[in-house]
DNA sequence: TTATAATGTTATATATTTATAACATAAAGT
DNA sequence: ACTTTATGTTATAAATATATAACATTATAA
């Protein structure tokens, strides 16, 4: 899974701090969702990507591979 | 957070323990998720979705509420 | 250059998801 | 009624997300 967040984090004018704040989570979250270390919950996944005013298919992106088998 | 994994699954004419298998994961793991007893990983959110081919957000559904604190 | 803000790192603890197994009930078919 | 298939339940273990805290590095501003 590759993410968008730091980049759209970025066109918002957003901190890691201020992201954490606003979707309840520590900034260490954040820092580690950006390096994709790991899969989120949906429900973070989807208040993040509210946050960045985007649908959390275009903030998450998954390879077609890792969806199968 | 409500799911429509029930209904979407009947259209699909799959059984619970179809769609474990295809998303790899155990048929009470599915049971669980129909329930709402549990917020799923984005990546089982996602293969899920694939299964039942729907969006995301459309399997899933969030109160606006519930993303916000 | 120095101060401050932003980001990154690491280690450990806690919470929640998911696995596993065993059994129970319901539905559907014969 | 009996057999099979689908669904639901419960308890416990394992895996992984997230919290917490302390410190390191990089960027930016004064």
């Amino acid at each position: 899974m590759i993410t968008r967040m730091k980049e759209l984090r970025a066109i918002r004018k957003l901190t890691q701090a201020d992201l954490a704040k606003r979707v309840n989570v520590r900034r260490e979250t954040i820092v580690f969702l950006e390096k994709g270390e790991y899969n989120p919950s949906l429900k973070l996944a989807a208040k993040i990507a509210k946050q960045l005013e985007s649908r959390i298919e275009d903030v998450f992106i998954f390879d077609e591979e890792e969806l199968i088998e």
